[in-house]
DNA sequence: TTAAAAGTAGACAGATCGGTCTACCCCTGA
DNA sequence: TCAGGGGTAGACCGATCTGTCTACTTTTAA
C-alpha cells in the first residue's frame, strides 16, 4: 500500500471518530507514521486530503452495498440485501468498513455550509438513490420505483441515524421489515 | 433579554450553520456584539456555552413538537400532527426554530466522541422517543406502543437527513403517510 | 447618592493550527 | 557509480484559538 493510501486511511479514521476540525495535521501523521513533507508531496492541503478520503469513502461503501445487492435477482431480495448489510454494518460483522460510528458523509456535511465538501457528501447520497430506483424500476414502473426508492432511502438514512445516535442495534432490522412490507407483490 | 440568553442564541445560529468547532469564541463575540469577559462570567468555557446551547435547543424543540402534538386528542392524530410539524421545519415556516439546517443535535454528536455532548444529544432523542412512545400507549398496547414508537422515530430521522443531506423538502410528507399506513385502526 | 454589580474594549499569554523549509537518508535504475 | 526520486525528522513561520487580565464605563439597587 502506497504512502498516499496509508494517509487516507489513517484520515478516514480519526475523521469519522472524532470529526474533520477535531483532528490535526500533526495527529494524523503521528498515526500513520509518516513525516509532513510526505503529506503535502500527496495533497496541497488538508482540505484536499479530506476530499480524497471522501472519494475513498465512497468508492469503498458503494462497493459494500451495490456488491450486496447486486448479488440477487430480484428487486424485493435486493432491499432485503441492503438491510441486511446494514444491519451486519451496526453491528460490526463487516471488515471492510470501520467499526460503525454512524454515517460518515452525514457528520462530514454538518461541518461544512455552502462549501464544496457538502456537494461531496450529497453525490453520495444521490448515488445511492440512483442505483436504489434503478435496481427498483427492474421490476416496478418507473414511478412506482421512484416512489419506492425514496421510501427505502428514507427508511436507511433512519436506521443509520437510530442505530448510532439512538443507540439501537436493531434499526436495520426493523427498517428492514418496513421496506418489505411497502414492496407490491404482483 | 440578558447577555446570557444573548450568547447562546447566537452561538446556536453559528453552531447549527457551520459546525461547533470551525467556529470561535471570538466570532461569537463579534456577532452577539458582547465583550469577552462578560461571556466567561457567564460560562467556565466554550464547553460550558456548547452545553448550554444545546440544553437550549433541546428545551426549544420538545417545547414546539411536544406542543403540536399536545393538541391533538387521538393517537394517529398526534403522529399526524408531528409530521406536518417536520414538513413545516423542513420549509422553513416554523418561527421559533431557526431556517432548517438538518438536525442539530445530530450535528454536534458527530463532532465529539465518548464525549459529555454525545450523552446530551442521545437524552434529547430518547425524551422524543419517550414521549411518542407515551402517546401511543394511550391507543396501544405497551409492546405495540413501543414498536410503532421506534418505527415512528425512525421515520423522523429518516426525513430529517433525506431533507437536508438528500436535498428533499418533501421527505416529511413522505415519511408521514408511511407512518400513519403502519398504525392499525381498530 | 453612591457603592456594588455588570458590562465594554481589547491587549496579552500560551498553546495549537496548517503549511513551508532545510538537512539528511535510502533505494533504485540507467 | 551515482543522480534523482521519495522518504524521514523536525525546526520554523504566521495565523488563530481559548482563556485571562487591566482599565474604564454603565447600570442598578439600597
Amino acid at each position: 500500500m502506497t504512502k498516499r493510501d496509508e494517509l487516507i486511511q489513517t484520515a478516514f479514521k480519526l475523521f469519522y471518530m472524532n470529526g474533520v476540525h477535531s483532528v490535526g495535521i500533526n495527529q494524523i501523521l503521528s498515526e500513520a507514521g509518516i513525516a509532513k513533507k510526505t503529506l503535502y508531496s500527496h495533497f496541497a492541503s488538508k482540505e484536499a486530503l479530506l476530499e480524497a478520503v471522501i472519494a475513498y469513502r465512497d468508492e469503498r461503501f458503494q462497493t459494500w452495498l451495490f456488491g450486496l445487492m447486486n448479488s440477487t435477482s430480484s428487486a424485493p431480495a435486493a432491499i432485503a440485501a441492503m438491510f441486511q448489510g446494514l444491519d451486519d454494518w451496526f453491528n460490526d460483522r463487516v471488515e471492510t468498513l470501520m467499526p460503525f460510528q454512524g454515517c460518515f458523509f452525514v457528520k462530514v456535511n454538518g461541518e461544512f455550509f455552502q462549501h464544496r465538501v457538502n456537494e461531496l457528501c450529497h453525490a453520495h447520497k444521490q448515488a445511492i438513490l440512483d442505483y436504489t430506483q434503478m435496481r427498483l424500476s427492474e421490476t416496478y414502473s418507473a414511478e412506482q420505483a421512484a416512489q419506492l426508492a425514496n421510501q427505502v432511502v428514507l427508511l436507511k438514512e433512519g436506521a443509520i441515524a437510530q442505530a448510532y445516535l439512538g443507540h439501537d442495534h436493531h434499526a436495520a432490522k426493523l427498517a428492514g421489515s418496513m421496506a418489505l412490507a411497502l414492496l407490491p407483490t404482483p
